[in-house]
This record gives C-alpha cells, sequence and structure tokens, in this order.
RNA sequence: GCCCCCAUCGUCCAGCCAGGUCUAGGACACCGGUCUUUCAAGCCGGUAACGCGGGUUCGAAUCCCGCUGGGGGCACCA
C-alpha cells in the first residue's frame, strides 16, 4: 500500500515555525517513503480563512523547497482540496449519520450551552453535553423549528464499556476512557462542517494511510476514531509531533514575536538552513553531527526516531546554522547570498524591488567585501549599511576613536592625500594609510581605527582597505573630511 | 477542575527499548586563549545536566511505582 500523507493548514494566517515545521516532517515522511504528499486547506471557518493567507502559505512552503503532488493550486485525484469547496459530501455523511441514528439534531443555543458550562464550572465538575436534545420528540422538534431554531448536528456518542486506544507511531499506545466524551457537535446550525469532521471525511476520501500532526491534535483522536466506528471506516495511522516550544516554554503562535516563516525569509534566511535546522527540533538524524543536505535527511527519516518531547525553538543556533549554509554557498553559489540580502535590503527600501543590474552588481561587490560576516541576510545592513547610506556614527565609537587630539589632522592629511586622480584600489588605500602611520612614528592600528570610525561610523567591519575600495574615491575623502570636522 | 502527553547541560539532541564500557557524548549559546587593522569566521581550551522520593538488582540516566515540574487539550476554532 502506497504512503498517502498531508498537511492540512488553516489559511487564518501566515505559515508558522510550527506549521512549516509539521509540514517538513509531512514531506519528509511522504519522499522517504515514495507516497503521496497532499496539501489541504481546512478553511471552514470562514470568519477567519482567506484567500491570501491560503497563497501565502503556499508560497512560504514552495519557498523552504517542499513540493505536494496534489493540493489547492495543482488539483489530484481527490479533490477538491479546499474544505469549503467539499461541502457537499460533508452534507451527505452527516445525513447518511443522521438516518443510522448515529447522529441527531441539537437546537440548543449558545447561550443554553454556555449556561450549561458555567454552571458544571460552578460545580467543579467536568463539562460534558447534557444530552437533552439527543432524543427529542416530534413535537419537540416542530416546536424548535417554528421557534426559527436552526438545529446543529451532533454525533451520538454510544456506551462503548471499552477504552479507546490511539496506536501512535511516535507516542505508542494511549488509552483514553470513553466516559470523557462528549456528543460533539459536527456540523454547525448554519450547515457547515466543524474540524473533527470535515478531517475524518477528508482524510478518508483523500485515501490518507498517515495522519502526522501536532501533539495538540492527540486529545482530539478519540473522537475521531469514534467518528470513524460510526461510518465504519478504517482509520489511518497516527503520528502525534510534539509541539514547538518558545522561549517562554509555552506553544509557539502567531502572536508571540517572529514566528511566521515570511519573517524570516524577509531577514534573509537561507531555507535550507531553515528545514536543516528543523531536523534538530525533535529530531537527531545521526549522532554528532548537525549539517545535512535535504536529500539526506529525506533518507535517514523515520517517524520511530523522533522524540516526544516538546523541544524549545532556539534562534541563536538557527543563526549559527544560517551562517554556516551562508559561508558555504559563498563558496559555491555566491548569488545565493547576494539573493537573500537584496531581499532584505529591499525590505528596508535601501533598493529599489527589482533591483536594478547596477544595484545587483554594487551589492554582488557588498558581500564579497563582508564576506563570511554575513550570517544571514540582514547582516549587510548590521556591519555594511555605510555602503549604502549615509555614516550614522556609533556614539561610543566616536567618543573612543574621534575624540582625540591628533585625529582631526591626521583624518584631514589622509584626504589630501587620497584626493587627486591617481590610481585607486585596496593597495592604494593601505600603502597610504600605512605610510601616513610609519611617517607619523604611531603604529598603524592608531589611525586604522580612526578611519575606520570615520568611514563607518563603527568599530567593527569588514577589513579597511577593502571597504575603503568599494566605497570609492570620493565618498572616502568627503567622509573623512566630515569626520574631520566633528572631531576639531 | 478534568483528560492526555512529556521530563539528560541555559537551549537542541545522543545514551534508555536489549541495566555494567557513563568520572554521561556532540552541537548552539556563554567564558577564556590564538590569529588579526576591528569585527566575524577559524583553531585550541573551559564552565555546565541524568527533577525528587521509593523500589527491583551485585549494579539504574537506563526497569517499576509515587511525587513534583512543564506542556497540550477540554468550542456551533483549527
Amino acid at each position: 500500500m502506497t504512503v498517502r500523507t498531508r498537511y492540512a493548514g488553516s489559511p487564518t494566517g501566515y505559515l508558522h515555525i510550527g506549521g512549516a515545521w509539521n509540514t517538513f516532517f509531512v514531506w519528509l515522511f511522504a519522499r522517504h517513503n515514495r507516497g503521496t504528499m497532499i496539501l489541504r486547506m481546512e478553511d471552514t471557518d470562514r470568519t477567519r480563512s482567506t484567500q491570501e493567507f491560503e497563497q501565502a502559505i503556499l508560497e512560504d512552503i514552495r519557498w523552504l523547497g517542499l513540493d505536494w503532488d496534489e493540493g489547492p493550486d495543482v488539483g489530484g485525484s481527490s479533490g477538491p482540496y479546499r474544505q469549503t469547496e467539499r461541502f457537499d459530501l460533508y452534507t451527505k455523511f452527516a445525513r447518511e449519520l443522521l438516518q443510522r441514528g448515529a447522529a441527531y439534531e441539537c437546537f440548543c443555543t449558545p447561550e443554553e450551552l454556555e449556561a450549561e458550562r458555567r454552571r458544571a464550572r460552578e460545580r467543579r465538575a467536568p463539562y460534558r453535553y447534557s444530552g437533552r436534545c439527543r432524543n427529542l420528540s416530534a413535537g419537540e422538534r416542530e416546536r424548535f423549528l417554528a421557534e426559527g431554531r436552526k438545529p446543529a448536528i451532533r454525533v451520538h456518542i454510544k456506551d462503548f464499556g471499552h477504552s479507546i486506544v490511539v496506536d501512535d507511531l511516535v507516542r505508542g499506545r494511549v488509552e483514553f476512557s470513553p466516559e470523557h466524551l462528549d456528543d460533539y457537535i459536527i456540523v454547525r446550525s448554519d450547515g457547515s462542517p466543524l474540524y473533527n469532521f470535515a478531517n475524518i471525511v477528508d482524510d478518508h476520501l483523500m485515501t490518507i494511510t498517515h495522519v502526522i500532526r501536532g501533539a495538540e491534535h492527540l486529545s482530539n483522536t478519540p473522537k475521531q476514531l469514534v467518528m470513524y466506528e460510526a461510518l465504519g471506516w478504517p482509520p489511518p495511522q497516527f503520528a502525534h509531533l510534539p509541539v514547538i516550544l518558545g522561549t517562554d516554554r509555552k506553544k509557539l503562535s502567531k502572536r508571540s514575536g517572529d514566528t511566521a516563516v515570511r519573517d524570516y525569509r524577509r531577514q534573509g534566511y537561507l531555507p535550507e538552513a531553515l528545514l536543516n535546522f528543523f531536523a534538530l527540533m525533535g529530531w537527531y538524524p545521526e549522532e554528532d553531527r548537525e549539517i545535512y543536505t535535504v536529500q539526506e535527511l529525506v533518507e535517514k527519516f523515520r517517524v520511530a526516531d523522533l522524540g516526544k518531547a516538546s523541544p524549545v525553538f532556539d534562534p541563536a543556533k538557527l543563526n549559527w546554522l544560517n551562517g554556516v549554509y551562508m559561508r558555504q554557498a559563498l563558496g559555491t553559489a555566491p548569488g545565493r547570498v547576494v539573493e537573500v540580502c537584496l531581499v532584505v535590503l529591499a525590505a528596508h527600501g535601501v533598493i529599489s524591488e527589482p533591483a536594478s543590474t547596477e544595484q545587483r552588481a554594487y551589492v554582488e561587490q557588498v558581500v564579497r567585501v563582508l564576506g563570511d560576516r554575513l550570517k544571514v541576510g540582514g547582516d549587510i545592513l548590521t556591519y555594511g549599511d555605510f555602503f549604502f547610506t549615509d555614516v550614522t556614527y556609533d556614539p561610543a565609537a566616536e567618543q573612543k576613536y574621534l575624540r582625540q587630539p591628533q585625529v582631526s589632522g591626521l583624518l584631514r592629511t589622509l584626504a589630501d592625500r587620497l584626493e587627486g586622480d591617481g590610481a585607486w584600489g585596496r593597495e592604494t588605500a593601505e600603502t597610504v594609510v600605512r605610510g601616513l602611520a610609519e611617517e607619523q612614528g604611531i603604529h598603524s592600528r592608531e589611525i586604522i581605527h580612526p578611519v575606520r570610525v570615520a568611514l563607518t561610523g563603527k568599530t567593527a567591519g569588514p577589513g579597511l582597505f577593502e571597504l575603503m575600495e568599494l566605497l570609492g574615491r570620493q565618498r572616502v575623502v568627503a567622509r573623512l573630511r566630515a569626520a574631520a570636522a566633528r572631531a576639531a
């Protein structure tokens, strides 16, 4: 039997780290088993779902380098892949359930249910639906209808007398006592299906063999198992991944900071670094090794090797990993580094979008000069903003290197010597700067540091002579004079 | 409150299933040192963990029970 697995996203926000991580593992599983990867949009919550978010999610998954065989955009044999386009299916099965007495209409209003819940809370008892609509007489039903009430549909949970067992691929055997189960709602009074129903209908109709999802769904699983039974369908295999935690040790959510994949893209992260990083959360493919190609991950992936504990998302480690990939790309495919830098630069409005040929060529130079200081695309601005904008002097740097007695004169002299129309380049710059130091009888660093601050505003950054070459004679001379004036 | 899950350095993981080779290994971060015009990178070194209590056993990070702690779920959300 060939593996068919899916990522079911709800288009109520951008793809976040947790969702992306989940998608990656689903994808790894599919590809490792030469199975089918399916994307499904669970957009039954029409108040929060939007077309834009759906687009964005697809885009971000694609950006990560993951692909899918069936989905809302590419179609497939078991489509459509958007739940809002499958309503007739849910209605059909809901009716079937109704006819078989496995489900019933519930006329309780949200207010009435809220009151039930409140009462349960007051008694400090766990809430379960009272079941008072379970055996409505024809008369009562007529009366509710006459009142204009629209029924929701609930499943009728029978007494099992035995516990419900989830045989989870990562957690093992998990038992649930059936007395905690509720007659839960599967279709809203407006006729739209709820997650725990639509999900099952789709997974079955799409012949999903493996459901790989977050552990937040583990408690839902017994409910779903009951539904599979009511429908007479064999359930798929389940694998519940741990939930990624934020630094606050709470579930990483859209509202807790930079958790959207899109944000990482904008900050100049490399998708392959993100993927490699994902692999290191909840899984260690091999001992004493952290760098893997996607292909290696596909080969090594085994659900049984996944951890059960919730990992904390550690941005510091992601940064390091991204740096590893950036350095590697610098050697083998510098265009990739330029690419992520362009994204950042454009996002900050420093260059146009798309970049002009000149801008691109210039950024290539900047990238070359910055070299392995670039751990993420965003570093082009933290280390090299002065290549694109006027100098912003770091107060501490200015205080330390520009407010020295001889500095103003030194800077002015250097400007004078650099001016002119002779050859310009790294060597010229170095010869002139070192020559001046020697002539003054001072160590070269005593002039290099102030010059760096004058040119870049910072104490840290790329090699002075390289950056001078790229900055060009005009800007160098102008900045030296401006700094000399400030220093005086 | 009820249900479920989880538990090794600050963080991510290895080790656990098949107890001894664990004075617990790797990585990130952190702290030194080295290189250097600064920073980054690199290289060398360092600090740092088996949550607690009971068992079982000659022997427990590893097996069992309890506790504690953390997390997730209890919707006409997904």
